[in-house]
Formats: structure tokens, C-alpha cells, sequence
RNA sequence: GGUCCUGUGGCCGAGUGGCUAGGCAGAGCUCUGCAAAAGCUUCUACAGCGGUUCGAAUCCGCUCGGGACCUCCA
């Protein structure tokens, strides 16, 4: 089956075809790095990092592209107001750059702790400041741009009226007629250096006490929001490529502004497929900064947040996020993040046993229909990923598996119940799925080197109060291991196994 | 106001015109010195009202509720 995915310019699901296959060119829009990320910016990240994953399971040679946007106007939250009390010296000013480097090392320690893949390139705004002047400049000699007081904007209604007769209206993306927008808007607008309220800025003048400046024809100033990704995009991917993914609230305007500027420039839609994930809510309403409703990445690592009753790994925000389809709404709960991280436990248990088993490859199923069903649904998590990257299922087959395996290690089963191949088979498709294709990995603690040789002294002497039948010893290990976190268990054989909770 | 999305069991979430999604929580059983874990079994569903159909949670209409975007936004 090949690969389908949806994709938000036709509204539709789309069979997968490369413009130069075996190679894939991939943008999505990276962080603004004036603040840290929350957990709603994990979603996008782990979305493509899986989308990414997959390409290259399916043997692509992708470049994923993920920028950074590290220029405009930048205020970090609560220093505005002593910044504008700082006055003349340098040293007491907001230095744009250094928030910039701060949040940065931030959003990579999280996309690290996700497990998230670095992107093949990850260029900055502020790295490509030529690029988009050259851009912009390109704009303004094909006549969609205007220059007023400094800044430069981006005709949208002479846009919208040349490319209608292309098929390619402003708006395209996003589904939203121009008239409405300008129905909409009017009353807002009044004293303006734009031509119309629709037009955005390609470069904006600064204000003399803008610190992030840069050199241009049309003075000191810094880029627009919009042309950075179009610079960055073409620079590295050319003027067509094959995916652009980011969230959906960058539908409008941003990637429509994209299309915009990127169409005039290079005379096509920049990219042929778009992918939008939906939002994290939190009580139903999207989790944004607007709304002061935000768990930050490290308070949800933490735990120290009002909102949340313990501290979650990220391994189990991955996981969360996982279980559901990408352009779904996932809301937010303490109760959904805690059934996630028992799910997690689950699956990982089960698979870290069935990793650590070897199997005979000629051996011969007795469970004839039960082979036939671990087989089936071993060969569905393909197609399920194939079916715009419904991870969801993947995961529901993944514990439709589970007990299957626990029956073995339990001797509830024999191991000839299913065949050798298929056993092997498992294995294989449990790697690929788990850890290579979805990214998720044990949650690695500290050194527990010392820590493990401790247990397996208490495992020891519970040993010895067992056989002497001194249960209160042996209970009292047990229960106080519990209380710290640390779960004992007696296994069929006499061993005892233990899990950090 | 404009454009669009959505409403699934206690919670989170898949899904499709006819077959048990899955996870967590709850109940029972097995195992166990007792637990835990695990296995097996099991209870709560498709907002409401109409329509299309042999058959709809799935398609259509209306009603009610929730949400997103409309140039800060993942």
C-alpha cells in the first residue's frame, strides 16, 4: 500500500509521491525562541519527528528543514518592564541575543528529552537576514510589494486580483475568500502605513529603541514573520518541495502568506503537500499563551505546576501525544497523562522482555489461529502508518499484541504456540515500531548502577526471610521499596523482578 | 459578524454505512503466604430530533453544546 497523507491545500487525503524521489524536502515551522516551549509546541515537534521517522523507514532520503525564529521583536516575559528602565548602558539593556541562545539551549534539552531527531538542517531567521532582503527586493521588482516610511508590505489585493486568474487566489490554503476579509476588517482600519489592512509586512522599520536591527535598502530594520520561512525554505529545499508541516493555527496567516510571497518569487506554491497538526487543549480550550493557559516543558517534566497533581517524563508526554491522530484535538488531563504513563509501562515492560528472548526461526505454530492474528496485526502497523500516520492505531495494536507476549512470559501459553518465524517477526516489527519509527525509548534515570546493586541485595535477603517464612521482614521490604517507588515483584520461578514507578 | 472544525462509554481517545478499536479507571475469576504484576472474563457509548437506507455512531437536514482561525500564536 502506498502512502497516504492528508493534505490541507486540497483537503483531502493524497497518495505520497516525491518530486525526485528517492529524496524528500521537508520544512516545518520551528520555535520562536523569545520564551520557552509549552507543551502544546511538543505536538507539532513529535508529529514530524514521527513523519520523519517513517519517510526514512520507507527508505527516503529527506531533508527535514526546521527553522528557528530568532528575529523580531522580542520581550521576555516580566523584563519588559525593567528593560525600559535600563536606560543607557548596555549591560543593563534586554539583549535580544541572549534570550535567543537561553531559549534556544531550552527547546533543543526538550526536543532531546522527547527523543526527537535533529533536523537535517535547523537555520536561524537571524542567519538569513540576505536572503530575505534579496527576497523581498524580488518581490518589489515584480511589483507585489511597496515600500512606505521605512517598511515594506506585501500587496495582497494586487496579488489576490493576478493570481484568481491563475487559479491561485490569496487565500488558497486556508479556504477564506479576500472580500470576507475585507468586510471584516475595514472598521479596524484607519491610520496606516499599508494600503489595506490585508497587506502584511515584509520588513518593518525600527523604532529607535529596537535593539535587533539590521541594514537594508530601505534602512534599519528587521524582517517580517512570514518571509523568513519562505527564504529558508527555497535556500535549502528549492522552489518546490515536497512537505511543509507546522501547526494549524499557522494556517492563517502565516502559510498563506508563505504561499504568497514564495508563488511571486518562484512562480508556484512552494510546497505539494501541507500538514497541519491540531491544537493541545486544557479543559477543552487550546493551550496558547493568549489564554494564560500554558504548561511549560519543564514545569510538566517537573511537576510544578498548579494544573498538575505529579511530574510527567517526557517519554510519557510522548506517548500521550502518540495515542491520538495529529489532526484531532487532544485535551489535556491529569487523569489522561496518568493512564498514558501506566500504558506506557505496560507496553514497555512487555517489549523490553520480548526483546531480551531468543527465538528458533524453524519452529512450527500449535495456535494456528492465534499466529494468524499476531501475524495480521504485525503487518497492520504498517498500514495504519501509511494511512496518514494514524499512530493511533498503531499503539492500540501494539497492546492488542501485549497480551500475547505477557501469556508466554507468564507460561500461560507455550512458546510453540506461535511459530518461530512469527516470534521473530515480532521482535522485529515491535523494534521497528517502538523505538525507531514512533521514538520512544525507556525512560533513562540517573546512574542507577549503585542503586540496582542495592535492590538486588534487598531482593537477596527477602530472599532468605521468604524461606524462613519471616514475612514481616519480607513484607517490609517489599512495602517500603513501594513507598519510594520502586515495585517488587515475585515471578512464577521464585525470582523477583523490580520497576521504578 | 465571516470561514471552518467538532460533540463517542467515569476519563483520554480510534474508527467505519452492517464486524470487540485501544489505553486508564471499575467489577469478577486465576495465580499468590498476602500483595503487586500478569492472564482470562465483564459493565458503562456513539449530543438531541427528523430524513435517506434492508441496515447509520458512520450520509443529509435542523436544534443544542464545544472549539479554532479572521494577520501574536505549534
Amino acid at each position: 500500500m502506498p502512502l497516504k497523507l492528508y493534505n490541507s491545500l486540497t483537503r483531502q487525503k493524497e497518495v505520497f509521491e516525491p518530486l525526485n524521489a528517492p529524496n524528500v524536502g521537508m520544512y516545518v515551522c520551528g520555535p520562536t525562541v523569545s520564551g520557552e516551549s509549552h507543551l502544546g509546541h511538543a505536538r507539532p515537534f513529535i508529529t514530524f519527528d514521527v513523519v520523519y521517522r517513517f519517510l526514512m523507514h520507507l527508505g527516503y532520503k529527506v531533508r527535514y528543514v526546521r527553522n528557528i525564529t530568532d528575529a523580531g521583536h522580542f520581550e521576555e516575559e516580566g523584563k519588559v518592564a525593567d528593560d525600559k528602565i535600563a536606560s543607557k548602558a548596555i549591560l543593563e539593556k534586554l539583549e535580544p541575543m541572549e534570550l535567543v541562545q537561553k531559549y534556544t539551549h531550552l527547546y533543543h534539552w526538550a526536543m532531546d528529552q522527547f527523543n526527537n531527531l535533529p533536523p537535517s538542517i535547523e537555520p536561524t531567521a537571524t542567519g538569513h537576514i540576505i536572503e530575505q532582503i534579496e527576497m523581498i527586493k524580488k518581490i518589489m521588482q515584480d511589483g507585489y510589494a511597496y515600500e512606505a516610511n521605512g517598511s515594506v508590505y506585501f500587496d495582497v489585493l494586487k496579488y489576490n486580483e493576478d493570481y484568481s486568474k491563475k487559479n491561485q487566489p490569496y487565500g488558497i490554503l486556508s479556504g477564506r475568500n479576500l472580500e470576507d476579509q475585507l468586510d471584516t476588517t475595514r472598521e479596524l482600519d484607519n491610520q496606516d502605513e499599508k494600503k489595506n489592512k490585508v497587506d502584511f509586512a515584509l520588513w518593518k522599520k525600527a523604532p529607535v529603541e529596537h535593539i535587533m536591527r539590521w541594514q537594508s535598502p530601505w534602512g534599519e530594520g528587521f524582517p517580517g514573520w512570514h518571509i523568513e520561512c519562505s527564504a529558508m525554505a527555497t535556500k535549502y529545499l528549492g522552489k518546490k518541495f515536497d512537505i511543509h508541516g507546522g501547526g494549524m493555527d499557522l494556517q492563517f496567516p502565516h502559510h498563506e502568506c508563505e504561499i504568497a510571497q514564495s508563488t511571486v518569487c518562484n512562480h508556484e506554491i512552494p510546497a505539494r503537500y501541507w500538514m497541519h497538526n491540531n491544537m493541545i487543549t486544557i479543559n477543552g480550550r487550546k493551550m496558547g499563551k493568549s489564554y494564560n493557559n500554558v504548561i511549560k516543558l519543564s514545569e510538566l517534566f517537573s511537576g510544578n505546576h498548579h494544573e498538575l497533581t505529579q511530574a510527567y517524563t517526557p517519554m510519557t508526554v510522548r506517548f500521550f501525544i502518540l495515542q491520538s491522530q495529529y489532526r484531532g484535538t487532544l485535551d489535556f488531563s491529569n487523569e489522561a497523562l496518568q493512564a498514558s504513563e501506566k500504558a506506557l509501562r505496560r507496553l514497555m515492560e512487555a517489549y523490553e522482555w520480548l526483546k531480551a528472548q531468543s527465538f528458533v526461526a524453524g519452529a512450527t505454530a500449535k495456535d494456528d489461529n492465534l499466529d494468524a492474528q499476531v501475524n495480521n496485526w504485525l503487518k497492520e502497523l504498517t498500514e495504519f502508518m501509511e494511512d496518514d500516520f494514524n499512530t493511533a492505531k498503531v499503539v492500540a495494536n501494539l497492546f492488542e499484541i501485549i497480551p500475547t507476549i505477557n501469556s508466554l512470559k507468564d507460561k500461560h501459553i507455550s512458546i510453540d504456540a506461535l511459530s518461530g518465524a512469527t516470534w521473530i517477526f515480532a521482535q522485529e516489527q515491535l523494534t521497528l515500531f517502538i523505538e525507531n519509527i514512533l521514538g520512544l525509548k525507556v525512560d533513562s534515570g540517573a546512574n542507577r548502577q549503585q542503586l540496582n546493586s542495592v535492590i538486588q541485595l534487598l531482593i537477596e535477603i527477602r530472599k532468605d526471610a521468604k524461606a524462613r517464612k519471616d514475612f514481616a521482614t519480607s513484607d517490609k521490604i517489599r512495602n517500603q521499596l513501594t513507598d519510594m517507588g520502586i515495585q517488587l515483584k515475585d515471578e512464577k520461578n521464585g525470582e523477583m523482578s523490580y520497576t521504578f514507578a
